[in-house]
Formats: structure tokens, C-alpha cells, sequence
DNA sequence: CTGTCTCTTTACTCGCGGGTAAGATCGCCT
DNA sequence: AGGCGATCTTACCCGCGAGTAAAGAGACAG
């Protein structure tokens, strides 16, 4: 407690060359940290396979060659450990926010590329958690804080489509509607995805991005006519309807 | 048992005019299937409220106004309720698809026509439990039950697409993706429709359906008209790779 | 060697909830 | 006038699983 290094300088040397005594004392804390992630890990794999209500801590520390007890060491209760998937899956899209903030390309491919990695988070392991953590599994703070982060998400797309939809990327549409219908597709791919992985997640998303945005009603202008399988190139000047 | 009725004409006369002694049996079996159903839609509805597994048989029979053992005399198991809430559910979606072979219109409109009624279910009272019936909560046999009715709805979302295509009324995709892109949306609707519930299931499918069709792509020129600020041409070459 | 700190175990508690046994109640039939 | 079958209740059982108490097993410092 009050052993804290007197100067920055005193700590940097000791860190680097001497086995100071400090090192262990980080490592333990470093391998502590991989100890819950594993923790962590095993759970959402375990709901994953059962779903919550199905899964035990017994299961999840049988699972990691432990006893609950242990278990109960890192995290201090089982609607934790929920939370704590949710939020892993959960970052990853955020991050896709985040980056695609940083591109400078029309709003419509910002979009695909927000829900080609949105797509990738929900058949990850962590996908389930995320999609399915539900606000009744919770304690009312944890599920307003789940709450307030699935709206981040959700105003996040809309507010992409509004953005598309001014600067005539997108087709005019209700954004609301649009987010809604884009995250309820990709959010389904945790049900079907445990067994169906012919596809990777990011594989799926991309074949749901391109669906989207071509519409099933036929874009060539030889649309009415019954067209058999000419349609390779996209409709250019002309118009359907 | 064996004062049977000798002939039809007897038992029809006995009905509509006299109070026949079998009026009050079929009267009371009317009224033990009246409330069953009840006892079905209450169950659904607190599904829906709190999940599956946070219902007690306790909560259902104390909103219902009766006792737990009550319940158990009208169904058989918990297991068993929350079948026949999918059951409910998904005979909506099968006359859907009943009514929809009926109809001589394009495979793109009788797809249609099926997510209307389908995304009108999942929005019903037993859209929660249709939709989030899990194997994982059932028996194996009830669970080979539910499979092969969902899978029976999947091929018929299918098959409608892969007509749509080969007639073409529907842009040539990979059907199987294109159903799984189009229930997980409606499916979908299942989670958040409690907590906002502008507007009814109908109309929700409606508009999904609308932009499943159009796509977000923005079509040809003539589409663009009803855009307000003249949003500049959509460069062709810009899609991503 | 000894105190102490971290990590893990054995061995519990306890309430919830699915499911049941054994009647009560009530109307109907004979 | 009493039996009978359908319906519903009170009062229970019991297993499962979340969570905990308390003690052991190592590692390191002094």
C-alpha cells in the first residue's frame, strides 16, 4: 500500500533489467486477467450450446477443469458473466463503428462495411450473448445499461441510412424501419449459425449486404418481360417503374 | 355409454329443440376447450412478458385466477405449453402458405402475400414463442417437432424464391441465404415489437417488404425524382469490391 | 520457519419451482 | 338420494442450482 514507487525513474529501472519484485506481483495480475477472460470464453460457449438458463456454473467450471467456487473468484455472479459476453460481443461492433467513422467513402458503404463486421460479431462466440441478452434475465441496472448500449447500435445504423439517404446513396426509405429490418437479419444469424456454419460470419453478412442493397424485385429494365438468367449487369440509365 | 343416438335424424332433432342430456356434455366440453386456449394465451403472454424460463407455472395459473394444479389438469407439462403457444404461432404461418399456393399471381407477390401473414404472427401474442422456442428447452422429441415444422416454413420461403427467380419475378439470388436474410428480419420483430408498438404486424411486414424489394441501392433516375435536393448522379463504379 | 497473500477446494445452505397426492365441491344422471 | 365424473384446491415432495463459509495449498517476503 504505501511501498508505491517514490518517482516514475525508480519504477522504469526497476521494470526493465533487475527482476524487481514488482514483476511477479504483474505477471500474477496479467495471468489473472487471461484466467477471467477464460472464464469469460467458456461461458458464452456454454450458453451458446444451452442458453443461459440451461447452463449451470457447475457446467461452465467443469468445462474449464475448475470448481465453481472458482469461477465465483472472477466474477461474482452468474448475471455478470452474461453481461460480461454481452459486452465483448457488443465492443466489437462498436469498434466497427468507430472505425468506419474514420472512412471517407459514401455513407451507403460505411453502412456495408458496419454490417459486414456486425454480421462477423454475431457468429462469433460471443454472438448468442450479445444478441440474446435479455433485459427480464437481468437486474434492472444491468438491463438499462444492455439497453442503452443496443440503442447506441441501433441509432448508429439509422443514423448511417439518414445520412446515405441525403447524400442520395440510399434509396430514400424509413431509416428506422431499414435499421430494424438490416439488424433483425443479421441478429438472426446467432439462431440458425450454431448449425449451419458452411459460411463464416463475415461471409454471411456479405451476401445479406449485397441482397439488401440490389432489392428482390428485378432491377433490369427487362424485368416485366420474363427474363430467365440475362440479368448480369445492373440496370444503368434505364428504369424500372 | 350405450344409448347412443339410433340415428342421425334423432340425435339432430334432439339438439336444436329439446335440452337433450347430451347438450350439457357438449356444452361442457366447449367450455373445457374454451378454457384451455385460455390457458394457452395466458401462458404465451407471460412468456412474452418475462421469458420462458423466468414464468412460473405459479405466475400463469395466479393470472388466470386458479391454482397451479389447475393448470396441470388442462396440460400436461410446462414443456408442453410452451409447444402449444408454437403451435399456435406457426399454424398461422402454414394457412399463409396454404392460401398462397391458392393464388395465381407471380411467386414474388405470393412470397409477399406469406411475409405479411408471417411477419403479422411473429407481431401476434405467440410471435415470442414461436419464434424463441428453443430445442434447448425441450424434450428431444418435442425439439424434432419443432425443427421440422420450422424447416417446413424455411423450404417454403424457399421454394417461393427460387419459382420467383426461374419465372422472373424475383432478381436471381441464393435462396437459401435470401430466406434466411428475410425471416431473421421478420423473426426478429419478435424483440423489440413489445416495446414499441406503432404499428401493427401487417404493416411492419408491409414495409419490410417494400424495402426487400426495392433494395437500398438507389434504382435508376426515375426513382430519384421524388428525392428532394437533386442528389447527384450515383457513381457506378463505386461499389465495393 | 512463519506470517501472509493469492488461488482453489470441500462441503455446505436455501429458496424456487416443476410436479403430484389426496381430497373437497358441485352439478348431473339414474 | 345417492353415486359418479368432471373440476379445482390445499398441502406437500424433492431436485437443482445459485451462492457461501471455511479451510487447504503454494508462493514469496522477512
Amino acid at each position: 500500500m504505501n511501498s508505491r514507487p517514490a518517482s516514475p525513474g525508480a519504477a522504469a529501472r526497476a521494470v526493465l533489467p533487475a527482476p524487481s519484485p514488482w514483476r511477479a506481483s504483474r505477471e500474477r495480475l496479467r495471468e489473472r486477467e487471461l484466467k477471467r477472460d477464460a472464464v469469460i470464453r467458456a461461458a458464452a460457449r456454454e450458453f451458446n450450446r444451452k442458453g443461459y438458463h440451461n447452463t449451470s456454473l457447475d457446467d461452465i467450471a467443469a468445462r474449464l477443469e475448475v470448481t465453481k467456487p472458482t469461477v465465483y473468484y472472477y466474477v461474482t455472479s452468474k448475471e455478470q458473466l452474461l453481461f460480461e459476453c454481452f459486452l465483448a460481443g457488443i465492443e466489437q461492433i462498436r469498434a466497427a463503428f468507430r472505425d468506419a467513422r474514420e472512412l471517407k467513402r459514401p455513407a451507403r458503404e460505411r453502412l456495408n462495411a458496419v454490417l459486414r463486421r456486425y454480421g462477423a460479431a454475431v457468429a462469433s462466440e460471443f454472438g448468442w450473448c450479445m444478441v440474446r441478452a435479455e433485459d427480464q434475465d437481468l437486474s434492472p441496472a444491468m438491463s438499462r445499461h444492455i439497453k442503452a448500449l443496443k440503442s447506441e447500435i441501433d441509432h448508429g445504423i439509422r443514423r448511417l441510412i439518414r445520412e446515405g439517404v441525403q447524400e442520395g446513396s440510399i434509396e430514400p426509405c424509413d431509416p428506422k424501419m431499414a435499421a430494424f429490418a438490416l439488424a433483425g437479419a443479421l441478429n438472426w444469424i446467432a439462431h440458425w449459425y450454431r448449425e449451419d456454419r458452411s459460411l463464416s460470419g463475415a461471409e454471411i453478412a456479405d451476401a445479406f449486404v449485397t441482397l439488401f442493397e440490389a432489392g428482390m424485385r428485378p432491377r433490369s429494365n427487362a424485368s416485366r418481360a420474363s427474363v430467365r438468367d440475362r440479368p448480369r449487369r445492373r440496370a444503368r440509365g434505364s428504369t424500372t417503374r
